[in-house]
DNA sequence: GACCTCGGTTGCGTATGTTGCAACGACTGT
DNA sequence: ACAGTCGTTGCAACATACGCAACCGAGGTC
């Protein structure tokens, strides 16, 4: 809609991919060396963009400081996260709070795991719905309209020989999702990890993110994996417990 | 220097403030609430900005993304990291990293304290050179010609009693810190705090970041402080050998 | 149920802001 | 000293983003 502000948006990405030249940032936006000069002056000007020394352009403070504003005002992040970062710190594997936003999955938090293995995954990176656990969690939580129209309208990549590649075959999963009350993802989106995800839910009872558990399949094989659900439920429980939610349902 | 990029920049600011309704930003950036819905619709195809229901907006999950792609980027913060996370552990004071920028101190990472009283800063958030012990670090570890220059171009707002007013006194404080290879900022900032900083330096000497121990007077007085000091140094004497720092002088 | 207000959305003509170009200057390495 | 990068500037042409005013749609009030 607006083509400046289209590309210096553009720009920030290629920035963030790596610190450039001016003719690499031109090219790769496809516009004058000159334009981009002028786009970075103005990010520059409100931080947004760092020149390192000349010839280096790198993410200004801007970013952080807005990023952790927005950040802090998500309120499940904050009353989820003693609970997640408990379970993090008991069973010692990677935790992710993660929320629906846009036919995809954002990651609005992270507990790294002890083990080495390093998942691919950033707070404010997006992810897949069908391959992802919490992904289902999110959509199986929604009414039965708009699983299905989500469910219809999503793209369906094949990322590992897992992956579930079809509208109906998704959908299927959803019901178990939502009748079982936690999802697994059995290495349908890193060949070699398994993850389970529950619902973390609020004073009505909506669910507000999906909390997962990520666990390498060379350190605990899927029965091993399924026996943790218990715990993470406890966690999911009691995270949905400080954002409000009650036993019986509707709160208040 | 582009007026859209300008206005849309200054919009992300404001929804950051409190997630406004339309009129209320375009009143705030002085434009016609069509113009803001145009970027705002930008913003929003690339996840800057996000929608809730109809009339309200937040910040997106792109700003995340970017935000700790960058943070990842800054190689002190990570080499920094464990010696920081031990200090702030071992002492449960707040503990703050934080580099130059255009005439600011940024914070580029923090560690809670563990008592109650909480201070006014975030990641990414800045704050002034002259009445910060980390500012007046990096400043001071600077030739004589920028000190100089920068004592002479900055404003000396007086935050506290203590605030130091003049670049004089300025300058006459960084040679003492200078000279004693750590800051205080005696309630200089806030009120109720003080704090301690010293320099994490890198391959080659040079002065990287500097990290700061945040205490509040009432649990500690200025004697009490002091006797942090070698704690303080240890911790960053540490980070500065993982940041590739050598006792004796030049690295490698 | 009609009226009103408030917020979001759209189409349009115009002027303004943004663009690409080409030339310049600073710096590097050969 | 010269060629090659890379960043920067002024200018003229044009596309673009702008403000306006009118149109919806939802909630609230009488």
């Amino acid at each position: 809609m607006s083509q400046s502000l289209d590309r210096a948006l553009t720009l920030l990405n290629s920035i963030a991919k790596d610190a450039c030249t001016l003719d690499d940032l031109a090219d790769e936006i496809g516009v004058h060396k000159s334009t981009v000069l002028r786009l970075l002056r103005t990010l520059e000007q409100h931080h947004f963009v760092r020149r390192e020394g000349t010839r280096y352009y790198r993410l200004g403070s801007a970013m952080f400081d807005l990023a952790n504003q927005a950040l802090d005002s998500i309120d499940v992040r904050r009353s989820a996260q003693p609970a997640l970062a408990a379970l993090n710190a008991r069973t010692g594997h990677t935790v992710h709070l993660a929320s629906y936003d846009d036919g995809e999955v954002v990651y609005i938090d992270k507990y790294e795991g002890r083990h080495s293995v390093r998942m691919y995954s950033r707070v404010g990176k997006r992810a897949p719905l069908h391959c992802t656990a919490v992904g289902k969690v999110l959509v199986a939580a929604m009414p039965p309209a708009r699983r299905e129209e989500i469910a219809r309208s999503i793209e369906y990549p094949v990322l590992t020989p897992n992956t579930i590649k079809t509208p109906s075959d998704f959908l299927a999963e959803l019901e178990r999702v939502g009748r079982l009350g936690y999802a697994v993802d059995n290495a349908e989106h890193e060949d070699f990890i398994h993850c389970i995800a529950a619902p973390v839910r609020g004073a009505d009872g909506e669910v507000l993110a999906a909390a997962s558990m990520s666990v390498p399949k060379v350190l605990l094989d899927y029965e091993g994996l399924l026996a943790l659900v218990p715990d993470l439920r406890a966690a999911t429980t009691e995270a949905s417990v400080h954002s409000g939610w009650t036993e019986n349902g509707k709160g208040h």
